[in-house]
DNA sequence: ATGAAAGCGCTAACAT
DNA sequence: ATGTTAGCGCTTTCAT
């Protein structure tokens, strides 16, 4: 063993004078090894601070005790799906890893199937893709999906109630008395942003208001293009008296724009954003918006897998409600 | 391969009717393999959706182009500082482990050495320890430490100017005119805690006014210890008129105490915490706290950290500026 | 009770 | 240009 260097196994069956064998024996639990012969391993095991590579062993055996949570990015979701899954995974006594293709996933569109492909059937025993954008994947691991993107989900998945948390948020703007209700929709390869522009359309038949699709602009879940509908919107002739969008970051930028028009919200605006983030507390006026429970979704998916693991049966899909947090950016017109 | 099972490389080898050798070749871009072999080579890549197992070639390769953060759970603090380590690896290359202990931490002291020797010398090129235990490890690869535990830090290390911080929170206190400032610590074996009181002694010291040890209450930075010192403090005969929080968690704890006691924040007390952690700002009345740039302390670690992988000096401590947010918790007397 | 040896998937030095 | 082989650190038969 070099200086500094790691100690490996045969570091260990060196100094105890013993085989390498016998050391993987004493480390494992298993049987036929002396008493007096597993004492000693040990105490050179403790003297050198040696640890199993995970590498190592996981390359050899079937099963690792290790969970991967696989992300494109670590960004409010997903670090808030961690949380989740970290609370989850604590009596199970399985140990998480986390990859992340750290933003270049974009220019690696299918970076799921890529990771889930470097790491299945070595390191880890099941993993949970958050958001995925590919979702019929097959793996020699079970693996549960958080918010997966349009398309077969041939997956466990776990998502949240988006159509009706988007009908709830609707409904409350109706319900001031808002009439004329905007849409800055989000990006339609994602099943989550279809549903929330399903609710809007509902919303509304069910109150008997036609849909205006001169009303319903794209935000592509970003801040830049949802700033340039929300300047159409609010700049048109008979422009909207509420905004529904399909993100709080769309609904801040929706407020911004107002502002800059010398616009009051709630004033001569309402806004209603969706996913309750950090900052839609923190801004002024806060902001009324549809909560998502992400949370519990990552609780409920690391549950699913573990059961996957242990071989037991699991329900496909859980959707986990939704609900509306009234703030102060909407008021009666 | 079965069906539904991992490709490996001797599944293309066998497909493309060539050796591992040669599929080992193409993959990493070696010379000497034929245009046409390597067009073939890739084209059954294609078809197979194989990808290299991180493990094996971790287990072969010096450098694996993958960077290691160790946390011990996946709190507000480490979540934040992943979400800094991100932002930074992107321009670099690297990808992103994380590898938690899940919670088994307290039950395991030492985790840190553990997982890095788990991970060291295989999976990870260099690794951030957020907030160890353990400060004079030494591994085969470089690593990074964020606000470390007290004890001799032989590593290079980013912390939060705390010392500054705290002393910035209870001047703003004596600024108020508050005299009878109590403080509610946190854990001794933390640097950060220690620094914190330090600088509560410190602000006091310098305005002349001597430092009461009956106000000076453990909190251990937990919310349920820091309520039993609040209420104990609180129900003096002559009670403090402010209260400094070595972290948010624990001020919030006092406000509710104060509450119960039928005092109001900040009309009968004024409160000051550490850290501005989301919280402070949704609850009511908005805290007073020092602000912690958890978010580039994670950044500088990575930037840190890939200096180091390349062999490049760095500088062996960061020390990040903190802040006071004034909201309104506190109140002139 | 102990150890020798094979092999997990991969890469690289060394034949051919 | 291609293949053979050794070996990374570990676990697990199978001998002894």
């Amino acid at each position: 063993m070099e200086p500094g260097g790691r100690a490996t196994i045969r570091d260990v069956a060196l100094r105890a004078g013993v085989s390498v064998a016998t050391v993987s024996k004493v480390l494992n639990g298993r049987y036929g090894v002396a008493a007096a012969t597993a004492e000693r391993v040990k105490q050179v095991i403790e003297e050198l601070g040696y640890e199993a590579s995970l590498v190592a062993r996981s390359l050899r055996n079937v099963s690792t005790n290790v969970i991967g949570v696989l992300v494109a990015d670590f960004e409010p979701f997903s670090t808030e799906v961690l949380k989740g899954a970290a609370d989850a995974i604590r009596p199970t006594g399985f140990e998480l890893v986390v990859y992340s293709a750290a933003g270049h996933a974009e220019q690696h569109p299918g970076w799921e199937r890529r990771y889930l492909s470097r790491l299945s059937g070595t390191l880890v025993d099941g993993a949970v893709l958050v958001t995925p954008t590919v979702t019929d994947l097959e793996a020699r691991v079970p693996v549960v999906t958080v918010d997966p993107h349009t398309g077969p989900v041939s997956m466990p998945m776990v998502d949240a109630d988006n159509l009706n948390g988007a009908k709830t948020g609707v409904r409350h703007l109706l319900d001031l008395g808002h009439r004329r209700i905007a849409m800055i929709t989000g990006r339609n390869d994602l099943e989550s942003a279809v549903l929330r522009e399903h609710g809007y359309r509902e919303a509304l038949a069910d109150a008997g208001i036609p849909v205006q699709e001169e009303l319903v602009m794209p935000g592509g879940y970003h801040p830049s293009i949802a700033r340039e509908s929300a300047r159409r919107l609010l700049t048109m002739p008979e422009r909207p008296t509420a905004v529904f969008a399909a993100s709080d970051l769309m609904a801040l930028a929706t407020v911004d724009v107002a502002r800059e028009l010398g616009m009051d919200v709630p004033g001569d605006l309402s806004v209603v954003g969706f996913d309750d983030v950090p900052e839609s507390v923190r801004v002024s006026p806060p902001l009324t918006t549809v909560h998502q429970p992400i949370h519990d979704m990552g609780q409920r998916a690391l549950e699913m897998l573990v059961r996957l693991i242990r071989g037991e049966e699991v329900q496909t899909h859980v959707r986990l409600p939704t609900r509306l947090v009234v703030r102060q950016s909407t008021r009666a017109v």
